[in-house]
DNA sequence: AAAGCGTGGAG
DNA sequence: TCTCCAAGCTT
């Protein structure tokens, strides 16, 4: 009797058979075969790792991570830390609510668990910044328990595979059921790799590589010649352009004149220049109070940035104020104690602009 | 439950 | 220059 091609267990162990060969290198990945002879991963690299990946490519990912965990080998070591100085240590990594939560959920892990994360899906999505999608990686890439993950690579993967013309994100209850139902009981943590390295190197978004998959033959799409065409999504709107007014201050000390943003809201938690709020009309130069008296100086060009839903035009004023001053908002940090880089990538624009 | 929330690289 | 998008979460 012939093996039906259609059949789970015959998806699942022809991409773990793939995954096998062609895992990619990752410094918070036990590549299977290590696996095999018994090393397990380490929750905590899991975890930060997942939280880093967020909406963040691999490449990106990497080095941060590994400044991390040299700095924080471990989530009690991470609970410990300043707030400012794991903030600063996410400068330019985006999305700085993650780092909020990041926080959070290691005081949380060393305080109420003892310092171990918990080997349970239901309790890993009770912690800050862990939604449906880390809970699952987490439960199955580090304790190998049997949850299914449902990223962007997955999705595109089920809905080629699949055949499925239903937009994003209406289709993701059914994409889910479809991965779901390959997910095999052993390897689950494997699989859930697998799957997302097969989206991220060879059923890519643009020009899939099919003819060197390994679900080539079961493929709906790849059937239809549908492929590349999926998975559908619904439109985004566009993207409206703000503007706004930065102050750089530096001291006759070298000291400069900066302000920690409130935790809610835009670059929450974050460094930045005191300035104006960012509105959507152009003004011929946007009016804000200037934090302290000094001779303003308008600096030429401008700084374009563009958020997740707003395009921005940033203009940069900047003062040498004396020793002694008192700046109506924020303050003064020694130049020693201050690196372009604790800054979002936004704010560290404006600083370049202004050097 | 739709909107808010960053950034850099690829095409 | 512009669009897409990358291992999503929170409110």
């Amino acid at each position: 009797m012939r093996e039906n091609p259609d059949d789970p267990q015959v998806l699942s162990d022809a991409i773990l058979a793939w995954y096998d060969v062609h895992a990619r290198d990752m410094p918070w990945r036990v590549p299977p075969q290590a696996r095999r002879a018994g090393q397990t991963p380490d929750p905590y690299r899991i975890w930060l790792s997942e939280v880093m990946l967020q909406q963040t490519t691999v490449a990106t990912v990497k080095s941060y991570f590994e400044r991390f965990t040299a700095r924080w080998p471990t989530v009690r070591d991470l609970a410990a830390a300043q707030d400012a100085d794991v903030m600063a240590e996410w400068a330019g990594l985006g999305y700085y609510a993650r780092a909020r939560n990041l926080l959070k959920c290691a005081r949380t892990v060393d305080q109420d668990y003892g310092g171990t994360f918990p080997a349970d899906h239901a309790e890993l999505l009770k912690l800050p910044g862990i939604g449906p999608y880390t809970a699952a990686a987490i439960a199955s890439i580090a304790f190998d328990l049997r949850h299914t993950v449902l990223d962007g690579n997955v999705e595109r993967v089920m809905a080629r595979l699949h055949d499925i013309h239903v937009p994003l994100p209406a289709s993701k209850p059914i994409l889910m059921e479809k991965a779901d139902a390959l997910t095999p009981v052993d390897r689950p943590g494997d699989y859930a790799q697998a799957v997302m390295d097969l989206g991220a190197t060879i059923c890519t978004p643009k020009s899939p590589a099919c003819g060197i998959c390994p679900w080539r033959d079961p493929c709906a799409a790849r059937a239809e010649g549908t492929a590349a065409d999926l998975p559908k999504k619904t439109p985004k709107k566009a993207k409206p352009t703000r503007h706004g007014t930065v102050f750089l201050a530096q001291r006759a000390d070298g000291a400069w004149l900066l302000e920690t943003r409130p935790d809610k809201g835009l670059l929450g938690g974050m460094l930045g220049w005191p300035g104006s709020d960012w509105i959507d009309v152009s003004h011929p130069l946007p009016e804000a109070p200037p934090p302290c008296a000094a001779e303003w100086q308008l600096i030429d060009g401008e700084v374009r940035h563009t958020f997740t839903h707003f395009h921005l035009i940033l203009h940069v004023f900047r003062a040498q104020v004396a020793i002694g001053t008192e700046p109506e908002t924020g303050g003064f940090r020694d130049a020693a104690e201050f690196k372009p880089t604790d800054l979002p990538t936004v704010m560290r624009k404006a600083f370049d602009l202004a050097r």
